[in-house]
DNA sequence: TGCTAACTAGACTGGACAGTCCAGTTTGAT
DNA sequence: ATCAAACTGGACTGTCCAGTCTAGTTAGCA
């Protein structure tokens, strides 16, 4: 094969992202050391060189990197065909997965540094809240558009009621887990219950006047 | 008086915690430069030293100066009387006054530092936390305490309610102003709006059934 | 096996910056 | 007017670190 560099290349060329990643997420942009990075990736400092220009650019690289891993991770993970499953049980089902693929330490801390390098790298936090939570919520409009036709729930403003259910669902934990460090991180118990709540009061409010309630 | 020194001494305090905040929220602990706060404040560099043991102490006394400045304000500002209002009319008082008060480029700006350093300082995190988040929604939980007392909303878990209230009312602004800058911050018109539905989901869940809908 | 691109080790440059030092000046209370 | 505390300005130290350079080594492909 003509590939025979890009062998070694890419394998030097994962360990430094991966090595960067863990220097970066854990001593944000400012404070990480490229030294220790190559260090950590196993690696000479001017092999880092050679596959990045940049402390910048290696940087830019491993959010860009860990932004669309992500949100490869939910799309697959949610689902998308709604069938004729009753809404509670969707929306139950698509708060919980997503509270579990992204209230991860991992992402919590890419989430905390992105916010806190806003001011230096304003298009990480565009490019983080598009391919996050615009994202979700452009998904489960589609699903409240669905179960509108379907009757199962009132006629409304679909995108503002998804953005609405989001928020109820991601706002507390991310909000915790953003001041608190990984220790605000709910449990999964605590995520399923909260998960539960959030619909609950979602469905009082859009689904429909049930005729007979026990 | 005795305090003849005290006088210059807290001038120049102030115009170095002026200058501090300033700095900082520019340019965070790490990209924050020592000399640069002493040129803003218009104060030679000795001077910001003979204040201040380092810059982590500035630093710290900079977040804590305005985190306990912004939960005064926003005790002052929402008011803690419920006489004999309607819940809808109390909830969405309270959450555009909340909304106003926190929801300003400097209060923002300090939460993303915050953020961001949260693994450097994780104290600082936790503070935000309690005198912001915390104070909120246990004044939220009061207030529906005397709601459910005045038979205005359904008997529940009035801290869980109260919470709920908060981040429907704060979680898609502040997630919103988090990652998107300054430009993702509501208008005071959208916050209005913002408000108004996040109280209308609210009494859906919480509300009594209402003996005649229109 | 031999060739070349990729890699290593580590010394080095230049700039930034926290914190100190010092010799002289200003200021405000008495 | 006096005097001590507060302040000035700017030079200085030591450290850290991004990025470069060099001379030699290794590994994959033909």
């Amino acid at each position: 094969m003509a590939n025979g560099a890009t062998t070694r290349m890419r394998r030097s060329r994962e360990k430094i992202l991966a090595a960067a990643e863990e220097v970066f997420l854990g001593n944000g942009f400012l404070g990480a050391n490229m030294d220790a990075i190559a260090e950590t990736a196993g690696v000479s400092k001017q092999t880092v060189y050679s596959h990045f220009d940049s402390k910048e650019a290696l940087f830019l690289e491993v959010i860009a990197t860990m932004t669309g891993g992500a949100a490869e991770e939910i799309g697959e993970t949610v689902e998308e065909v709604f069938d004729d499953r009753a809404v509670g049980d969707y929306l139950l089902n698509l708060a919980i997965d997503q509270l579990e693929v992204v209230m991860t330490p991992r992402l919590m801390q890419l989430r905390r540094m992105v916010i806190g390098e806003a001011g230096r790298f304003p298009d990480l936090g565009r490019s983080l809240y598009e391919n996050g939570p615009m994202v979700s919520i452009r998904r489960i409009s589609r699903a409240l558009a669905h179960f509108v036709s379907q009757g199962q729930i009132r006629p409304c403003d679909t995108e503002r009621a998804a953005r609405q259910f989001n928020w109820m669902v991601m706002g507390e934990p991310t909000n915790a887990a953003m001041l608190l460090g990984d220790e605000g991180i709910p449990s999964r118990r605590e995520l399923q219950a909260h998960a539960t709540e959030a619909v609950r009061v979602f469905l009082c409010a859009y689904g429909l006047p049930p005729a007979s309630e026990g």
